[in-house]
RNA sequence: CGGGGCGUAGCGCAGUCCGGUUAGCGCACCUGCUUUGGGAGCAGGGGGUCGCGAGUUCGAAUCUCGCCACCCCGACCA
Protein backbone atom coordinates (compact mmCIF):
# COMPACT_ATOMS: atom_id res chain seq x y z
CA UNK A 1 0.00 0.00 0.00
CA UNK A 2 2.66 2.68 1.19
CA UNK A 3 4.36 1.09 -2.17
CA UNK A 4 1.93 3.06 -4.19
CA UNK A 5 2.42 6.23 -2.14
CA UNK A 6 6.12 6.57 -3.43
CA UNK A 7 7.55 9.57 -4.65
CA UNK A 8 4.26 11.38 -4.93
CA UNK A 9 5.10 14.24 -2.56
CA UNK A 10 7.90 15.96 -4.80
CA UNK A 11 5.15 15.79 -7.72
CA UNK A 12 2.99 18.53 -6.62
CA UNK A 13 0.51 18.69 -9.77
CA UNK A 14 -0.51 15.05 -8.33
CA UNK A 15 -0.21 16.30 -4.45
CA UNK A 16 -3.69 16.06 -4.07
CA UNK A 17 -4.55 13.00 -5.34
CA UNK A 18 -0.90 11.60 -2.91
CA UNK A 19 -2.97 13.08 -0.24
CA UNK A 20 -6.35 11.80 -0.47
CA UNK A 21 -5.10 8.55 -1.10
CA UNK A 22 -2.66 8.52 2.05
CA UNK A 23 -6.13 9.63 4.29
CA UNK A 24 -8.43 6.52 3.16
CA UNK A 25 -5.28 3.87 3.12
CA UNK A 26 -4.16 5.29 6.42
CA UNK A 27 -7.66 4.87 7.58
CA UNK A 28 -8.11 8.11 8.60
CA UNK A 29 -11.42 9.19 6.66
CA UNK A 30 -13.37 8.50 3.24
CA UNK A 31 -15.68 9.89 1.03
CA UNK A 32 -19.21 9.69 2.57
CA UNK A 33 -22.57 8.77 0.00
CA UNK A 34 -23.27 12.90 1.09
CA UNK A 35 -21.85 14.68 -1.86
CA UNK A 36 -19.01 16.74 0.21
CA UNK A 37 -19.22 15.27 3.26
CA UNK A 38 -16.47 12.60 5.05
CA UNK A 39 -16.32 9.50 7.38
CA UNK A 40 -13.63 10.15 10.09
CA UNK A 41 -12.75 6.28 10.65
CA UNK A 42 -12.13 4.88 13.95
CA UNK A 43 -8.28 5.89 13.39
CA UNK A 44 -8.71 8.99 12.01
CA UNK A 45 -11.11 10.29 15.36
CA UNK A 46 -8.90 8.79 17.44
CA UNK A 47 -5.99 11.71 16.47
CA UNK A 48 -8.67 13.77 16.71
CA UNK A 49 -10.02 13.20 20.07
CA UNK A 50 -6.22 13.25 21.22
CA UNK A 51 -5.83 16.96 19.75
CA UNK A 52 -9.74 17.49 21.17
CA UNK A 53 -8.31 16.18 24.94
CA UNK A 54 -5.39 18.90 24.68
CA UNK A 55 -7.17 21.70 23.15
CA UNK A 56 -9.96 21.45 25.79
CA UNK A 57 -7.18 20.87 28.78
CA UNK A 58 -6.27 24.23 27.33
CA UNK A 59 -9.22 25.89 27.48
CA UNK A 60 -9.96 25.28 30.98
CA UNK A 61 -6.87 26.59 31.52
CA UNK A 62 -7.29 29.45 30.15
CA UNK A 63 -11.04 29.58 32.22
CA UNK A 64 -13.00 28.21 29.58
CA UNK A 65 -16.04 26.62 29.89
CA UNK A 66 -17.90 24.36 27.62
CA UNK A 67 -21.67 24.83 26.99
CA UNK A 68 -23.98 23.47 24.05
CA UNK A 69 -26.36 25.25 21.51
CA UNK A 70 -28.44 24.69 18.72
CA UNK A 71 -27.93 23.37 15.43
CA UNK A 72 -30.14 25.42 13.45
CA UNK A 73 -30.90 28.64 13.67
CA UNK A 74 -34.08 31.14 12.41
CA UNK A 75 -32.89 32.58 9.37
CA UNK A 76 -34.07 35.70 10.95
CA UNK A 77 -30.51 35.74 12.98
CA UNK A 78 -28.53 35.63 10.17
CA UNK A 79 -29.69 38.81 8.72
CA UNK A 80 -28.96 41.07 11.97
CA UNK A 81 -25.06 42.33 11.39
CA UNK A 82 -25.14 42.76 8.03
CA UNK A 83 -21.25 41.84 7.03
CA UNK A 84 -22.36 38.51 8.79
CA UNK A 85 -25.04 37.90 6.21
CA UNK A 86 -22.36 38.87 3.77
CA UNK A 87 -19.96 36.10 4.41
CA UNK A 88 -22.13 33.29 5.59
CA UNK A 89 -25.64 33.33 4.43
CA UNK A 90 -25.32 32.20 0.57
CA UNK A 91 -23.71 28.90 1.35
CA UNK A 92 -26.00 27.55 3.97
CA UNK A 93 -28.38 24.56 3.85
CA UNK A 94 -32.12 25.80 4.72
CA UNK A 95 -34.42 23.49 6.77
CA UNK A 96 -38.02 24.31 5.39
CA UNK A 97 -40.04 21.41 6.12
CA UNK A 98 -40.86 19.17 8.90
CA UNK A 99 -42.42 16.03 8.18
CA UNK A 100 -42.48 13.48 5.10
CA UNK A 101 -45.39 11.52 4.01
CA UNK A 102 -45.35 8.39 1.74
CA UNK A 103 -45.70 9.42 -1.79
CA UNK A 104 -49.11 9.04 -3.14
CA UNK A 105 -48.05 7.30 -5.91
CA UNK A 106 -46.05 4.77 -3.90
CA UNK A 107 -42.53 6.20 -4.91
CA UNK A 108 -41.67 5.95 -1.23
CA UNK A 109 -41.26 9.47 0.72
CA UNK A 110 -42.09 13.02 -0.04
CA UNK A 111 -41.70 15.89 2.28
CA UNK A 112 -45.43 16.77 2.97
CA UNK A 113 -46.19 20.33 1.92
CA UNK A 114 -48.37 21.04 4.62
CA UNK A 115 -45.76 20.96 6.69
CA UNK A 116 -43.65 24.07 5.91
CA UNK A 117 -42.26 26.08 8.60
CA UNK A 118 -42.90 29.39 9.32
CA UNK A 119 -39.81 30.71 9.40
CA UNK A 120 -37.44 28.62 7.75
CA UNK A 121 -34.29 27.41 10.24
CA UNK A 122 -30.39 27.40 8.67
CA UNK A 123 -28.12 24.56 9.60
CA UNK A 124 -25.47 26.97 11.45
CA UNK A 125 -22.27 27.48 9.61
CA UNK A 126 -21.02 29.17 12.87
CA UNK A 127 -22.77 30.02 15.83
CA UNK A 128 -22.32 34.14 16.60
CA UNK A 129 -25.62 34.81 15.76
CA UNK A 130 -27.86 31.87 18.13
CA UNK A 131 -25.28 32.55 20.95
CA UNK A 132 -25.58 35.88 20.90
CA UNK A 133 -29.48 35.64 21.08
CA UNK A 134 -28.45 33.67 24.04
CA UNK A 135 -26.02 35.66 25.84
CA UNK A 136 -28.52 38.76 25.81
CA UNK A 137 -30.84 36.94 28.05
CA UNK A 138 -27.45 36.21 30.11
CA UNK A 139 -26.06 39.48 30.59
CA UNK A 140 -27.44 42.51 32.93
CA UNK A 141 -24.83 43.83 34.50
CA UNK A 142 -20.62 44.41 34.27
CA UNK A 143 -20.88 41.19 37.30
CA UNK A 144 -22.02 38.79 34.98
CA UNK A 145 -19.01 39.51 32.61
CA UNK A 146 -16.95 37.84 30.98
CA UNK A 147 -18.47 35.12 29.74
CA UNK A 148 -15.86 32.11 28.31
CA UNK A 149 -17.57 29.71 26.70
CA UNK A 150 -16.48 26.92 24.35
CA UNK A 151 -18.53 24.64 22.36
CA UNK A 152 -17.46 21.70 19.94
CA UNK A 153 -20.04 20.81 17.42
CA UNK A 154 -20.25 20.34 14.07
CA UNK A 155 -20.89 22.91 11.48
CA UNK A 156 -22.01 22.93 7.83
CA UNK A 157 -21.20 25.01 4.64
CA UNK A 158 -22.54 24.23 1.09
CA UNK A 159 -18.96 24.38 -0.27
CA UNK A 160 -18.75 23.74 -4.03
CA UNK A 161 -15.32 22.06 -3.67
CA UNK A 162 -13.91 19.84 -0.81
CA UNK A 163 -11.43 18.20 -0.05
CA UNK A 164 -11.35 15.48 2.44
CA UNK A 165 -9.90 17.32 6.00
CA UNK A 166 -9.07 20.57 4.89
CA UNK A 167 -12.72 21.38 3.44
CA UNK A 168 -15.69 19.55 3.76
CA UNK A 169 -19.46 20.49 4.04
CA UNK A 170 -19.95 19.44 7.11
CA UNK A 171 -16.98 19.53 9.77
CA UNK A 172 -15.90 18.73 13.53
CA UNK A 173 -14.56 22.11 15.33
CA UNK A 174 -14.78 23.79 18.20
CA UNK A 175 -15.86 27.63 18.23
CA UNK A 176 -14.79 29.99 21.61
CA UNK A 177 -17.43 32.90 22.21
CA UNK A 178 -16.77 35.49 25.04
CA UNK A 179 -18.15 38.08 26.29
CA UNK A 180 -16.44 41.12 27.80
CA UNK A 181 -16.73 44.55 29.61
CA UNK A 182 -14.42 46.00 28.03
CA UNK A 183 -12.61 46.67 24.42
CA UNK A 184 -9.30 45.59 26.07
CA UNK A 185 -10.30 42.74 27.52
CA UNK A 186 -12.02 41.27 24.45
CA UNK A 187 -8.86 42.13 22.04
CA UNK A 188 -7.10 40.64 24.69
CA UNK A 189 -8.80 37.49 24.91
CA UNK A 190 -8.61 37.33 21.07
CA UNK A 191 -5.10 37.65 21.30
CA UNK A 192 -4.30 35.27 24.04
CA UNK A 193 -6.79 32.37 22.33
CA UNK A 194 -4.56 33.00 19.17
CA UNK A 195 -1.26 32.30 21.40
CA UNK A 196 -2.96 29.20 23.38
CA UNK A 197 -3.57 27.54 19.71
CA UNK A 198 0.11 28.66 18.28
CA UNK A 199 1.43 26.70 21.49
CA UNK A 200 -0.78 23.70 20.50
CA UNK A 201 -0.04 23.76 16.59
CA UNK A 202 4.11 24.03 17.15
CA UNK A 203 4.43 21.59 20.74
CA UNK A 204 1.38 19.15 20.34
CA UNK A 205 0.99 18.94 16.16
CA UNK A 206 5.08 20.19 15.67
CA UNK A 207 2.98 22.02 12.85
CA UNK A 208 5.59 25.30 13.06
CA UNK A 209 3.17 28.65 12.37
CA UNK A 210 3.30 32.08 11.30
CA UNK A 211 1.08 34.14 13.76
CA UNK A 212 -0.52 37.13 12.45
CA UNK A 213 -3.56 39.76 11.64
CA UNK A 214 -6.11 39.14 8.51
CA UNK A 215 -6.11 41.84 5.59
CA UNK A 216 -9.66 43.35 5.43
CA UNK A 217 -9.93 41.36 2.37
CA UNK A 218 -9.47 38.09 4.56
CA UNK A 219 -11.10 38.99 7.67
CA UNK A 220 -13.85 36.96 8.96
CA UNK A 221 -17.44 38.13 8.28
CA UNK A 222 -18.39 40.40 11.11
CA UNK A 223 -14.92 40.97 12.51
CA UNK A 224 -12.90 43.63 13.40
CA UNK A 225 -9.66 42.43 13.58
CA UNK A 226 -9.24 38.68 12.41
CA UNK A 227 -6.25 36.91 14.07
CA UNK A 228 -4.33 33.80 12.26
CA UNK A 229 -2.12 30.94 12.96
CA UNK A 230 -0.69 30.10 8.66
CA UNK A 231 1.36 26.81 8.61
CA UNK A 232 3.03 25.87 5.58
CA UNK A 233 2.52 22.56 3.65
CA UNK A 234 4.56 20.03 1.79
CA UNK A 235 3.72 21.16 -1.51
CA UNK A 236 4.43 24.88 -1.05
CA UNK A 237 0.79 25.62 0.12
CA UNK A 238 -0.34 27.78 3.01
CA UNK A 239 -2.67 26.42 5.18
CA UNK A 240 -5.13 28.86 7.63
CA UNK A 241 -5.15 26.73 10.65
CA UNK A 242 -6.42 28.28 13.23
CA UNK A 243 -8.87 32.27 13.69
CA UNK A 244 -9.56 34.14 16.67
CA UNK A 245 -11.63 37.41 16.20
CA UNK A 246 -11.99 40.23 17.39
CA UNK A 247 -15.82 41.04 17.03
CA UNK A 248 -16.00 44.45 18.98
CA UNK A 249 -19.52 45.76 19.79
CA UNK A 250 -20.69 44.09 16.30
CA UNK A 251 -22.57 41.30 17.39
CA UNK A 252 -24.01 42.98 20.98
CA UNK A 253 -25.41 45.95 18.26
CA UNK A 254 -27.00 43.14 16.16
CA UNK A 255 -28.11 41.41 19.28
CA UNK A 256 -28.88 44.20 21.35
CA UNK A 257 -26.79 42.94 24.25
CA UNK A 258 -25.88 45.52 26.88
CA UNK A 259 -25.10 45.60 30.49
CA UNK A 260 -24.75 48.28 32.94
CA UNK A 261 -21.69 49.63 34.26
CA UNK A 262 -19.92 50.24 37.67
CA UNK A 263 -21.33 54.05 36.89
CA UNK A 264 -24.84 52.52 36.22
CA UNK A 265 -24.88 53.44 32.52
CA UNK A 266 -25.57 50.80 29.72
CA UNK A 267 -23.08 49.91 27.39
CA UNK A 268 -23.00 47.12 24.39
CA UNK A 269 -20.45 44.48 25.45
CA UNK A 270 -17.43 43.46 23.77
CA UNK A 271 -16.96 40.44 22.27
CA UNK A 272 -14.20 38.05 20.52
CA UNK A 273 -14.57 34.26 19.07
CA UNK A 274 -12.23 31.74 17.94
CA UNK A 275 -12.22 28.18 16.45
CA UNK A 276 -9.92 25.12 15.05
CA UNK A 277 -11.72 22.67 13.30
CA UNK A 278 -10.66 18.94 11.83
CA UNK A 279 -8.81 20.99 9.24
CA UNK A 280 -5.99 20.40 11.48
CA UNK A 281 -5.80 16.67 10.64
CA UNK A 282 -5.10 18.19 7.35
CA UNK A 283 -2.03 20.35 8.64
CA UNK A 284 -1.04 17.57 10.53
CA UNK A 285 -1.25 14.79 7.42
CA UNK A 286 0.21 17.75 4.71
CA UNK A 287 3.44 18.67 7.13
CA UNK A 288 4.73 15.54 8.52
CA UNK A 289 3.78 12.96 6.27
CA UNK A 290 6.16 10.85 3.62
CA UNK A 291 6.76 8.30 1.11
CA UNK A 292 6.18 5.74 3.66
CA UNK A 293 2.86 7.56 5.11
CA UNK A 294 1.83 9.43 8.01
CA UNK A 295 4.18 10.40 10.21
CA UNK A 296 2.19 11.77 13.99
CA UNK A 297 4.07 13.49 16.33
CA UNK A 298 4.33 11.14 19.44
CA UNK A 299 2.17 13.56 21.44
CA UNK A 300 -0.88 13.06 19.59
CA UNK A 301 -0.31 9.64 18.82
CA UNK A 302 -2.92 7.33 19.48
CA UNK A 303 -0.66 4.90 19.42
CA UNK A 304 2.71 5.53 20.33
CA UNK A 305 4.34 2.48 20.46
CA UNK A 306 3.41 -0.68 18.91
CA UNK A 307 5.62 -4.18 19.82
CA UNK A 308 5.92 -6.79 17.17
CA UNK A 309 6.62 -10.24 17.97
CA UNK A 310 8.55 -12.60 15.52
CA UNK A 311 8.01 -16.10 15.97
CA UNK A 312 7.68 -19.39 14.11
CA UNK A 313 5.30 -21.38 16.98
CA UNK A 314 3.13 -20.84 19.75
CA UNK A 315 6.19 -21.93 21.88
CA UNK A 316 8.01 -19.41 20.75
CA UNK A 317 5.28 -16.77 21.02
CA UNK A 318 4.61 -17.80 25.02
CA UNK A 319 7.95 -17.27 25.18
CA UNK A 320 8.63 -13.71 23.63
CA UNK A 321 5.53 -12.68 24.87
CA UNK A 322 6.59 -13.37 28.68
CA UNK A 323 9.68 -10.86 27.86
CA UNK A 324 7.26 -8.30 26.19
CA UNK A 325 4.71 -8.46 29.24
CA UNK A 326 6.96 -6.10 31.33
CA UNK A 327 7.98 -4.18 28.82
CA UNK A 328 4.25 -2.98 28.08
CA UNK A 329 3.57 -2.22 31.68
CA UNK A 330 6.81 -0.34 32.00
CA UNK A 331 5.83 1.78 29.24
CA UNK A 332 2.36 2.05 30.35
CA UNK A 333 3.28 2.58 34.23
CA UNK A 334 4.81 6.33 31.79
CA UNK A 335 1.80 7.46 30.41
CA UNK A 336 2.91 5.65 27.09
CA UNK A 337 0.37 3.98 25.22
CA UNK A 338 1.45 0.16 23.64
CA UNK A 339 -0.03 -1.55 21.76
CA UNK A 340 1.41 -5.47 21.88
CA UNK A 341 0.54 -6.97 17.98
CA UNK A 342 0.56 -10.57 18.13
CA UNK A 343 -2.36 -10.90 16.06
CA UNK A 344 -1.55 -13.83 13.74
CA UNK A 345 -3.06 -13.17 10.87
CA UNK A 346 -0.53 -11.09 9.81
CA UNK A 347 3.08 -11.36 8.71
CA UNK A 348 5.55 -9.19 10.23
CA UNK A 349 6.85 -7.81 6.96
CA UNK A 350 2.96 -6.74 6.92
CA UNK A 351 2.85 -5.27 10.13
CA UNK A 352 5.64 -2.82 9.99
CA UNK A 353 4.79 -1.68 6.64
CA UNK A 354 1.35 -0.81 8.05
CA UNK A 355 2.27 1.01 10.96
CA UNK A 356 4.82 2.96 9.21
CA UNK A 357 1.39 3.78 7.08
CA UNK A 358 -0.42 4.52 10.45
CA UNK A 359 2.33 6.88 11.58
CA UNK A 360 3.22 5.06 14.78
CA UNK A 361 6.48 6.57 16.15
CA UNK A 362 8.19 3.96 17.62
CA UNK A 363 7.89 0.31 16.61
CA UNK A 364 9.73 -2.14 18.90
CA UNK A 365 10.41 -6.17 17.02
CA UNK A 366 11.49 -9.27 19.15
CA UNK A 367 11.77 -13.02 18.06
CA UNK A 368 14.26 -15.93 19.44
CA UNK A 369 17.28 -14.37 18.38
CA UNK A 370 16.75 -10.99 20.58
CA UNK A 371 15.61 -12.69 23.67
CA UNK A 372 19.01 -15.13 23.25
CA UNK A 373 21.03 -11.81 22.93
CA UNK A 374 18.77 -10.11 25.13
CA UNK A 375 17.89 -7.18 22.50
CA UNK A 376 14.96 -5.93 20.76
CA UNK A 377 15.23 -4.04 17.08
CA UNK A 378 14.20 -0.42 17.54
CA UNK A 379 12.74 1.62 14.31
CA UNK A 380 11.74 5.33 14.89
CA UNK A 381 9.03 6.50 12.23
CA UNK A 382 10.52 9.93 11.93
CA UNK A 383 14.02 9.00 10.30
CA UNK A 384 13.10 5.43 9.77
CA UNK A 385 16.40 5.00 11.31
CA UNK A 386 16.89 0.94 12.68
CA UNK A 387 18.92 -0.55 15.74
CA UNK A 388 19.71 -2.95 18.23
CA UNK A 389 18.94 -1.74 21.82
CA UNK A 390 19.45 -3.71 25.32
CA UNK A 391 15.86 -5.30 26.40
CA UNK A 392 16.81 -3.70 29.71
CA UNK A 393 16.10 -0.01 30.25
CA UNK A 394 14.65 -0.36 26.98
CA UNK A 395 11.53 1.67 28.63
CA UNK A 396 13.17 4.62 29.29
CA UNK A 397 15.37 4.72 26.04
CA UNK A 398 11.77 4.77 24.53
CA UNK A 399 10.58 7.24 26.60
CA UNK A 400 13.55 9.50 25.45
CA UNK A 401 13.13 8.63 22.19
CA UNK A 402 9.71 9.71 21.82
CA UNK A 403 10.58 13.44 23.18
CA UNK A 404 13.28 13.23 20.64
CA UNK A 405 11.15 12.37 17.90
CA UNK A 406 8.87 14.88 18.56
CA UNK A 407 11.27 17.78 18.93
CA UNK A 408 13.02 16.48 15.45
CA UNK A 409 9.59 16.38 12.96
CA UNK A 410 9.38 20.10 14.26
CA UNK A 411 12.49 21.20 13.49
CA UNK A 412 12.67 19.75 10.19
CA UNK A 413 9.34 21.37 9.50
CA UNK A 414 10.97 24.13 10.82
CA UNK A 415 13.61 24.15 8.37
CA UNK A 416 11.62 23.17 5.33
CA UNK A 417 9.36 26.41 6.34
CA UNK A 418 12.29 28.69 7.03
CA UNK A 419 14.18 27.67 3.66
CA UNK A 420 10.88 28.30 1.49
CA UNK A 421 10.21 31.79 3.00
CA UNK A 422 11.93 34.32 0.68
CA UNK A 423 11.33 38.27 0.67
CA UNK A 424 11.27 40.03 -2.81
CA UNK A 425 11.29 43.62 -3.30
CA UNK A 426 9.71 43.65 -7.11
CA UNK A 427 6.77 42.86 -8.30
CA UNK A 428 8.37 40.59 -11.16
CA UNK A 429 10.46 38.95 -8.47
CA UNK A 430 7.45 38.29 -6.59
CA UNK A 431 5.89 36.64 -9.87
CA UNK A 432 8.75 34.47 -10.79
CA UNK A 433 8.93 33.43 -6.90
CA UNK A 434 5.19 32.62 -5.97
CA UNK A 435 5.53 29.70 -8.56
CA UNK A 436 8.00 27.83 -6.83
CA UNK A 437 5.47 27.89 -3.78
CA UNK A 438 6.00 28.47 -0.13
CA UNK A 439 5.76 31.99 1.89
CA UNK A 440 6.65 35.28 0.36
CA UNK A 441 7.88 38.65 2.51
CA UNK A 442 7.20 41.63 0.66
CA UNK A 443 5.88 45.27 1.49
CA UNK A 444 2.51 45.79 0.34
CA UNK A 445 0.63 49.65 0.66
CA UNK A 446 -2.24 48.53 2.94
CA UNK A 447 -4.99 48.69 0.50
CA UNK A 448 -8.06 46.02 -0.60
CA UNK A 449 -7.29 46.82 -4.31
CA UNK A 450 -3.69 46.08 -4.62
CA UNK A 451 -4.14 42.39 -2.94
CA UNK A 452 -6.85 42.30 -5.12
CA UNK A 453 -5.06 42.76 -8.34
CA UNK A 454 -1.97 40.53 -6.82
CA UNK A 455 -4.70 38.13 -6.06
CA UNK A 456 -5.97 38.14 -9.52
CA UNK A 457 -2.70 38.33 -11.32
CA UNK A 458 -0.80 35.27 -9.29
CA UNK A 459 -3.21 33.70 -7.05
CA UNK A 460 -1.41 34.46 -3.79
CA UNK A 461 -3.22 35.98 -0.91
CA UNK A 462 -1.76 37.75 1.95
CA UNK A 463 -1.72 35.28 3.98
CA UNK A 464 -1.24 37.42 7.35
CA UNK A 465 0.07 40.65 8.19
CA UNK A 466 2.86 39.02 10.95
CA UNK A 467 2.73 40.04 14.94
CA UNK A 468 6.82 39.23 15.02
CA UNK A 469 9.59 39.47 12.61
CA UNK A 470 11.25 42.37 10.86
CA UNK A 471 9.09 45.74 11.09
CA UNK A 472 11.27 47.95 8.71
CA UNK A 473 9.20 50.05 6.50
CA UNK A 474 9.47 50.17 3.09
CA UNK A 475 8.26 50.18 -0.70
CA UNK A 476 4.79 48.98 -2.35
CA UNK A 477 6.08 46.38 -4.48
CA UNK A 478 3.25 46.76 -6.56
CA UNK A 479 2.47 50.79 -6.47
CA UNK A 480 5.51 52.27 -4.77
CA UNK A 481 3.47 53.87 -2.38
CA UNK A 482 4.92 54.01 1.87
CA UNK A 483 4.24 50.36 3.06
CA UNK A 484 4.34 49.79 7.05
CA UNK A 485 6.48 46.63 7.39
CA UNK A 486 6.19 42.95 4.91
CA UNK A 487 3.51 40.94 5.24
CA UNK A 488 3.33 37.04 4.29
CA UNK A 489 2.13 35.98 0.79
CA UNK A 490 1.30 32.68 -0.33
CA UNK A 491 -0.83 30.59 -2.24
CA UNK A 492 -3.16 28.53 -0.50
CA UNK A 493 -5.98 26.17 0.43
C1' C B 1 -21.27 27.09 -13.22
C1' G B 2 -16.82 26.69 -16.99
C1' G B 3 -12.46 23.19 -18.70
C1' G B 4 -10.58 18.12 -18.60
C1' G B 5 -11.12 12.93 -17.19
C1' C B 6 -13.58 8.53 -15.82
C1' G B 7 -17.70 4.77 -15.12
C1' U B 8 -16.46 -3.26 -16.38
C1' A B 9 -16.57 -8.16 -9.19
C1' G B 10 -15.57 -5.20 -2.52
C1' C B 11 -11.04 -2.17 -4.42
C1' G B 12 -7.63 -1.12 -8.62
C1' C B 13 -7.66 -1.90 -13.78
C1' A B 14 -7.33 -4.36 -19.15
C1' G B 15 -10.66 -5.16 -23.12
C1' U B 16 -13.82 -0.28 -26.53
C1' C B 17 -10.27 2.54 -31.81
C1' C B 18 -11.50 -2.13 -35.80
C1' G B 19 -18.90 -5.42 -32.85
C1' G B 20 -18.27 -12.10 -33.02
C1' U B 21 -16.08 -18.19 -28.01
C1' U B 22 -18.47 -19.02 -21.66
C1' A B 23 -15.96 -10.87 -20.28
C1' G B 24 -10.45 -11.09 -18.27
C1' C B 25 -6.25 -9.71 -14.79
C1' G B 26 -4.15 -8.01 -9.91
C1' C B 27 -5.49 -7.18 -4.81
C1' A B 28 -9.12 -8.63 -1.30
C1' C B 29 -12.44 -12.85 0.19
C1' C B 30 -13.38 -18.58 1.34
C1' U B 31 -10.93 -23.85 2.05
C1' G B 32 -6.44 -26.66 2.82
C1' C B 33 -1.24 -27.34 3.56
C1' U B 34 3.48 -25.07 4.11
C1' U B 35 5.34 -20.40 6.10
C1' U B 36 6.52 -16.03 9.72
C1' G B 37 13.57 -10.92 11.14
C1' G B 38 10.35 -5.93 5.54
C1' G B 39 3.86 -6.07 2.60
C1' A B 40 4.27 -15.02 2.17
C1' G B 41 3.98 -19.57 -1.35
C1' C B 42 1.26 -23.36 -3.68
C1' A B 43 -3.41 -25.75 -4.86
C1' G B 44 -8.59 -25.30 -5.13
C1' G B 45 -13.06 -22.02 -4.82
C1' G B 46 -16.96 -18.08 -4.75
C1' G B 47 -18.31 -13.43 -6.62
C1' G B 48 -20.51 -9.41 -12.82
C1' U B 49 -28.01 -6.02 -14.44
C1' C B 50 -20.02 -4.19 -18.28
C1' G B 51 -23.43 3.51 -14.84
C1' C B 52 -28.88 4.05 -16.73
C1' G B 53 -32.26 4.30 -21.04
C1' A B 54 -33.26 4.07 -26.07
C1' G B 55 -31.43 2.93 -31.04
C1' U B 56 -28.38 0.33 -35.15
C1' U B 57 -27.33 -5.05 -35.95
C1' C B 58 -28.16 -11.96 -37.00
C1' G B 59 -25.09 -10.46 -32.75
C1' A B 60 -23.27 -4.63 -28.49
C1' A B 61 -18.84 -3.78 -22.68
C1' U B 62 -17.43 -2.32 -27.87
C1' C B 63 -21.07 1.77 -32.71
C1' U B 64 -25.08 6.16 -32.33
C1' C B 65 -28.17 9.45 -29.33
C1' G B 66 -29.90 10.99 -24.58
C1' C B 67 -29.42 10.96 -19.32
C1' C B 68 -26.89 10.10 -14.63
C1' A B 69 -22.81 9.61 -11.30
C1' C B 70 -18.03 10.40 -9.57
C1' C B 71 -12.89 12.54 -9.81
C1' C B 72 -9.32 16.49 -11.08
C1' C B 73 -8.36 21.87 -12.42
C1' G B 74 -10.79 26.95 -11.79
C1' A B 75 -14.64 30.45 -9.49
C1' C B 76 -16.19 30.18 -3.57
C1' C B 77 -14.17 29.13 1.25
C1' A B 78 -11.70 27.27 7.50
Amino acid sequence: MAKELKDLTKRSEDYSQWYNELVVKAGLAEQSAVRGCMVIKPYGYAIWEKMQQQLDKMFKETGHQNAYFPLLIPKSFLCREAEHVEGFAKECAVVTHYRLKNDPDGNGVVVDPDAKLEEELIIRPTSETIIWNTYKNWIQSYRDLPILCNQWANVLRWEMRTRMFLRTAEFLWQEGHTAHATREEAEEEAQKMLNVYADFAENFMAVPVVKGVKSANERFAGAIDTYTIEAMMQDGKALQSGTSHFLGQNFAKAFDVTFVNKDNKPEYVWASSWGVSTRLMGALIMTHSDDNGLVLPPKLAPIQVVIVPIYKNNEQLAEISTHVEPIVNQLRAMGISVKYDNADNRRPGFKFADYELKGVPVRLAIGARDIENGTVELVRRDTLEKSVEKLDGIAEHVRDLLDDIQANIFKKALDRRTQITRTVETYDEFKTEIEKGGFILAHWDGTPETEEKIKAETKATIRCIPLDGDTTPGKCMVTGKPSARRVLFARNY
